[in-house]
DNA sequence: GGGCGCAATATTGTATACAATCAGAAGACG
DNA sequence: CGTCTTCTGATTGTATACAATATTGCGCCC
């Protein structure tokens, strides 16, 4: 059994847990288009939500803010972020550049049971999707990326890739077009067959093509909708 | 003149100015090599050095430890790292992933003004090893590299280039080579030329076997002697 | 004399109180 | 009637006080 530190918690061991609980819980949140970009998080209102004081969760919202899941202004206030067009092709375009190379090196490296890890992902995503419980389905995608990432054994580029996935989540709350639908089950399926079969070269392919088709899917010209209040939109 | 957001500041908008006031001035000690790896940071230390409240500086010293030129223990407090062997490799070897890519398109967007910073810097860095600076030359050689990465107009790909010259400020700290030396102005300086000539292919090339370069000056095997506490040695 | 346990001290974690700043509404003026 | 000003309320920024936890030094027992 090798030694790999789990990805979701690297940050834990040294932050205070009640921060961290705070700040995955909004994380979730977010990830699972609960939160809308752009909408507002009241410090008071998060600090009575979860029974903390506000230094709690303003330590909370700056650790948001340095994944750039949140954007926070001075003396105005946390907000969901809204990545500008631009951000959301350098977010794409860094995961073109890191992720292939990534799911190469997670395919020679993977055991049986990171593929069982895998499969029981896509499983639970389907199960999501099954119940039409988008947000969930959405928010385990990711989370299928960073294990991916994990299994590659490289800490620092999983932990870059982890925040490209979670603003990546704000991006499709953004530009997603709705035309285009759950073609993805496909495409994680037979990069985890690829792994499973060791096939670092393939495994890379797999994952470029499966990057370039999200990121075609994605309307970075019509951005709106954003269901956030009504002044954000008109302003 | 294109609006390039400035790397150093990019986080500087929305964090309060006193906590960003101190983060950089520990992240400068750091990046000299004034403050050796394992250093305790006491809080109530760091408060009063630069006149704040505890509040302020664990603000700072948390957002340093996101970047992880910190450590921050639960319960025990904030040391400046000290990266791992395996952590040295894996962030040289995310710079070859990340850089050359940048370099390359760097030089294809750099207009003459950017070319004559680049410059600017190679010439203070000069000025700083002719004084025997060693440690403000490093820093200025890290900007250089950040500099870059600003060029190239990515700041996402640019802030993950960031934290990685900060920890390699670290790396180098605690496993560089005292035999080789300054070996770095001709690199930098070819590397400037070929950007000037918007080369992108040579500016990619130079800049990979820069990075390699670098790398093979580390010995990662004999790590010591970070001249902090015995204690710290020894357990 | 050496090792262990406990108390004293120091340091960090959290909550709260106060100050600074901003957003919005009422009112004055053109 | 619309715009600008000013004031009020709400929200964030900072400092401090208290609680929880770790570290250190002393004394005790073996």
């Amino acid at each position: 059994m090798t030694n790999k530190p789990d990805i979701a918690t690297i940050d834990a061991a040294h932050r205070p847990a009640r921060v961290q609980t705070v700040a995955d819980a909004v994380s979730l949140a977010i990830h699972e288009h609960r939160l809308a970009p752009g909408t507002k998080l009241g410090e008071d209102d998060l600090a009575e939500i979860y029974g903390v004081s506000r230094t709690i969760v303003r330590a909370a919202l700056q650790s948001l803010a340095h994944g750039q899941l949140v954007e926070i202004r001075r003396n105005r206030g946390a907000f969901v972020a809204q990545p500008s067009p631009h951000e959301a092709r350098e977010v794409f375009e860094a995961r073109e550049l890191l992720e292939p190379r990534t799911a190469r090196s997670a395919a020679l490296h993977a055991t049986p049971a990171d593929v069982d890890i895998l499969r029981t992902h896509i499983a639970n995503e389907h199960a999501a999707i099954a119940v039409k419980d988008r947000g969930r389905a959405l928010f385990l995608s990711g989370r299928f990326h960073i294990e991916i990432a994990r299994i590659a054994n490289q800490a620092t580029i999983a932990g870059f890739i982890e925040t490209l996935i979670a603003r990546s989540s704000l991006i499709i709350a953004l530009y997603w077009r709705r035309e285009s639908a759950l073609c993805e089950s496909h495409a994680h399926h037979s990069l985890v067959q690829a792994i499973a079969d060791n096939d670092g070269q393939r495994a890379e392919e797999l994952m470029r093509s499966h990057l370039v088709d999200l990121h075609s899917t994605l309307d970075l010209h019509h951005a709106a909708p954003t269901g956030a209040t009504l002044k954000d939109i008109l302003r």
